[in-house]
DNA sequence: GACCAGGCACATC
DNA sequence: GATGTGCATGGT
């Protein structure tokens, strides 16, 4: 299995890399981009961060002590803006009282007491989590998404229904627990996923192969 | 005009 | 613990 993993991550690595993900010019950006990405497409994304940056709201205290329906209207192009807005909120008086709203004090802290933190914050699920784990405090944990699902289940990998914690061990169980590595791999999946893996399949020309045949047997369970 | 996108919380069974 | 639903915009 790490062979295959390995393998996939050349083939995807040649079609695409390096990435250089994540997209975002500090710690804090990508901590928002990770909440507004959620399922929601990265274009519509930048428009409401870049809607922050010119209100002068990407950070923590301008976040919190800023009127509900302003920040509303900031991210009302990446979608969910009640709901966003609130998650946004909801982590920033988190960094504020748990950190003194500074990324690098957050950074500093384990993963292993981190982790369990970040998803007792509303609005913050294991998906968003791990990004924030991963893009921006640096630590070496693997994100699955959709994409990973669709992805390594039509490859005939894991099965489709697999529960997101046990999609993360196996991962991190076959891959070598390498930061740049980590980053780098989810980065591609998300690539190969957006041109071939999407709900509808469109698998015809994907790099990692033919995928799995209805019928088909999974290769191996993790 | 329908379908889709890098989820999550909450209700209900 | 599995399954269904609301949340909202912009691109294809």
């Amino acid at each position: 299995m790490k062979r295959i993993l390995k393998d996939f991550y050349t083939r995807m690595e040649a079609r695409y890399g390096p990435t250089g993900w994540w997209p975002g010019d500090t710690p804090f950006e990508i901590a928002v981009g990770a909440v507004l990405t959620q399922n929601t497409a990265w274009s519509n994304v930048e428009k409401a961060i870049d809607n922050l940056k010119h209100e002068k709201l990407l950070n923590p205290s301008a976040i919190v002590e800023c009127p509900p329906d302003l920040l509303e209207i900031a991210l009302t192009p990446s979608g969910y803006f009640r709901v966003k807005a609130r998650r946004l909120r909801s982590f920033c008086e988190y960094l504020i009282s748990r950190y003194g709203g500074s990324m690098r004090r957050m950074q500093r802290q384990p993963l292993e007491s981190l982790r369990p933190e970040l998803l007792d914050v509303h609005g913050i699920g294991p998906e968003t989590a791990d990004d924030i784990l991963l893009y921006a405090c640096g630590k070496a944990v693997f994100v699955v998404d959709a994409y990973t699902r669709r992805i390594f289940s039509r490859h005939g990998i894991v099965k489709p229904n697999i529960a997101y914690e046990d999609l993360r061990r196996f991962f991190e169980k076959n891959i070598e627990q390498d930061l740049h590595l980590y980053r780098e791999y989810h980065a591609l999946i998300v690539y190969v996923g957006k041109d071939y893996c999407r709900r509808v399949p469109r698998c015809a020309a994907c790099p990692l192969g033919p995928t799995l045949k209805k019928g088909q047997p999974i290769l191996r369970e993790p």
